[in-house]
DNA sequence: CGTCGAACTAATGTGCACATTTTTTGATGC
DNA sequence: GCATCAAAAAATGTGCACATTAGTTCGACG
């Protein structure tokens, strides 16, 4: 009952994964406006941690590009022009289209079993007007589409994409935010179910035009330097 | 021309980026056998340079899963699974299915020029028996078909792929590494040309199936703890 | 009056010392 | 002789101090 503080933090792997986690969910929910600098020093007083712990964290999310790092400049929230997210959409539009086809060579009666029970839920979501399920749902779909190849590397790759085109949605349109079509979402599965690869892939590739549009793809400059006091005085010891 | 050693290295981008190529391509030469501890005190003496820059490279080379990192345990080079070269491979032809529909889709002259280009240097290659090259062109020929996409998250994540396949076909065929059959290169540009997407397709996976048998998948334990004068004395210093 | 420049401030980069954890070694008891 | 445990040695993790560099402000000169 000293008050003596001891001189490391004991090496608690579960810290750093909660300021990552604080961090992220700021900037997905756009309470981290984006070509926002992220002072190491002032993070680090915001979390009360140590600067070093910060830095790491930065430096996970400049390798996600979740946000931008410039020697001896800092860093910001990334702030991705409009042809890097026609990028991100059109790498994984090309990217479900090699799903599809391999998808359609191992397809089994259980892969679209649940592949039906995901259309349910999300129509389910969609008709009680819940959007922050749809929007999660959404996303999830096509997560299952790559989860059901059980291949790791593609899972990872797709989940780096979606973590970086939730970011442009809560970028540039902050209100309402865009969401997949369910009826998309069932034609393609009824294509797989067919064994149609080519419609699949056509119905695929539509969609995600369908979301690219939807996108206003306008700058805001919004580069409003906020205070750090987003994440409270104290979050992890409140 | 003092002894005086100036404390700090002058904030040398350079050097990280050396010492990273170095510790990369000796694992991808085989050099450093799959499995091998990289202790960061070592290499720092080995390198002279501080710990911490070591502690960076190392950061970065556990991110691009070159090599394993276990916390308080220190880092390994990778040692693949059979199991986790098979979903790599998987991935690259997956990743190669979509790109040709995509490819199909904007194909130009111009683009099929290049890859004329490209196959006219990798059979000169084979033709005077460069070994070498021939393994390097094999790889470039599948990264030409993602850059003509022109899409920088496609093109990165390939080149992830293609830098970890590299280190497994050193680690299970270090002597006879396989290649790339140029006239299956050859055929999938046919293929493209006749804008035949299909065809395209099924060379591309069964030109991968081909270079997965290629591969004995054996272990070898190799867990030989081999010196780090691998890298000489002062190989920045020399 | 405007512009260039130098000192000042603030933020990032890095080496170092120390704490913690893991691994090895040696000794003792069964 | 082998297994178990403890102490030592080694390796990793982290906070801190300081150097370096970008950004800012104030002053002087054209």
């Amino acid at each position: 009952m000293s008050e003596r503080r001891q001189r490391t933090a004991k090496a608690d792997p579960a810290a750093d994964e909660a300021i990552y986690q604080a961090i992220s969910t700021a900037i997905l929910e756009g309470r981290l406006r984006a070509g926002t600098k992220l002072v190491e020093q002032t993070l680090a007083a915001a979390f009360g941690v140590s600067r070093e712990r910060i830095r790491k964290v930065l430096q996970r999310l400049g390798a996600e590009r979740r946000i931008e790092m410039v020697p001896n400049r800092g860093a910001r929230v990334a702030q991705p022009s409009p042809g890097e997210i026609k990028a991100v959409y059109e790498a994984h539009r090309v990217l479900e289209a090699g799903v599809l086809v391999q998808l359609a060579r191992i397809l089994t009666d259980d892969i679209l079993a649940r592949l039906d029970a995901h259309l349910v839920e999300e129509r389910a979501a969609a008709a009680r007007g819940d959007r922050a399920a749809s929007v999660r749902l959404s996303g999830a779909f096509h997560l299952h589409l790559v989860d059901a190849l059980e291949n790791e590397e593609l899972s990872r790759f797709l989940r780096d994409l979606l973590s970086r085109s939730s970011v442009m949605v809560s970028v540039y349109e902050p209100a309402t935010q865009s969401l997949c079509a369910v009826d998309e979402h069932g034609a393609i599965v009824e294509a797989l179910r067919a064994r149609d690869v080519a419609g699949a892939i056509d119905l695929s590739r539509h969609h995600f035009l369908h979301v690219e549009q939807r996108l206003k793809l306008e700058l805001p400059p919004a580069t409003a330097p906020d205070l750090a006091a987003i994440f409270g005085p104290a979050p992890l010891k409140p």
